[in-house]
DNA sequence: CATCAGGGCCCTG
DNA sequence: CAGGGCCCTGAT
């Protein structure tokens, strides 16, 4: 994006590696996901993924290209960091880079029960082994989550822009200038009223509460990845400005819980019941309706069908999802 | 110009 | 557990 700053940190070395996910595996699907807002973190062009990464206190930037096909799926991979990655800074990078996109997921089972299903079939069809990915750590995701919070698409992109310009740190490697987001201990540094300077409103104590939480918490993130469902949603809502909304994102989203989708937000709601019922219908009908179609894998479904949509969108366009987006 | 509802959540009564 | 308040912005 050409909005990053022109005084980028260089990324010149290069590490080559190979990732070889579960099949099948839909690699475009996985990594590009056109429902999202543009952020200056990630790209997607001409079948290439770049985004930027934190691990540890080394920042990296990486790239993604498919070398291998749905049945026999391969991804190569390029690592750039500014000082040399030794072998085990490149694997935990590896490690790293596969549970986020959740690569070794089997979904057999949700390919089998419904690829014969009315409404989820054709998109099955299309998709099939799309994952649901968490390109960002769980502070990054839910800094985003906390940027979506009653507002809308335009205004959640300015939030966003308007917070990576002035904490993050802007990287280029591979041609590309993306921005990595900062350290929880730094954002938890900032007078609250220079985050409202930035238009944040209220999300300003959100995300400085949460930047404490976990810069105190380093571990935090790992912890919950072993955690059953119930018990992840419990911590996560503890955590300040984390919802019923947020959580259902946070628990599919990022941790892959394929059922988490207790609650209806109005926008999906009034997305997923035009696909599935061809009319508006009330977010409690439309989340009774997936829930008794797909349960219990009633996230995965709800997210198969809207970047499909956003896809044929992006194809297409849809006039009344045109003016959904625009809202 | 004023008012209002958003891609929620917290706090209070 | 219902309802008011919170930041900002574009729509009316």
């Amino acid at each position: 994006m050409n909005t990053v700053a022109a005084d980028a940190i260089p990324l010149r070395k290069r590490t080559a590696a190979r990732l070889t996910p579960l099949a099948p595996f839909h690699f475009e699907g996985t990594v590009y996901k056109p429902s999202h807002f543009p952020a200056p973190i990630s790209a997607f062009r001409d079948g290439i993924y770049w985004q930027t990464m934190r691990l540890g206190d080394d920042l990296l930037g990486v790239r993604m290209e498919e070398a291998g096909s749905t049945h026999r799926p391969a991804i190569d991979v390029a690592l750039y960091s500014a000082s040399p990655l030794d072998q085990e800074r490149t694997a935990a990078a590896l490690a790293e880079l596969s549970w986020r996109f959740d690569l070794a997921v089997d979904l057999s089972q949700f390919n089998r029960d419904f690829e014969s299903d009315a409404v989820l079939g054709p998109v099955i069809d299309r998709w099939r082994g799309m994952r649901i990915s968490a390109s960002d750590s769980l502070y990054e995701t839910l800094i985003i989550y906390i940027t979506l919070q009653n507002a809308t698409v335009r205004r959640t992109v300015q939030m966003t822009e308007a917070l990576l310009s002035t904490y993050g740190t802007a990287l280029e490697f591979d041609g590309q200038a993306l921005y990595a987001f900062w350290k929880p201990k730094e954002m938890a540094r900032v007078p609250d009223q220079a985050l409202r300077d930035l238009k944040v409103g209220y999300r300003a104590v959100s995300i400085l509460r949460n930047s404490e939480a976990f810069a105190v918490a380093p571990h935090l993130e790992v912890s919950l990845r072993g955690l059953p469902q119930d018990e992840a949603r419990r911590r996560l809502l503890a955590l300040y400005g984390v919802g019923p909304v947020t959580v259902d994102g946070l628990l599919f989203g990022f941790l892959h819980h394929f059922d988490a989708l207790n609650y209806m937000p109005p926008w999906e709601g009034k997305i997923l019941s035009r696909i599935i019922f061809g009319e508006e219908r009330s977010p409690a009908e439309t989340l009774e309706e997936i829930t008794r179609r797909w349960e219990p894998w009633r996230a995965l479904a709800a997210h198969y069908l809207f970047e499909d949509l956003f896809w044929r969108h992006s194809r297409t366009p849809i006039p009344w999802l045109q003016e959904l987006i625009r809202l």
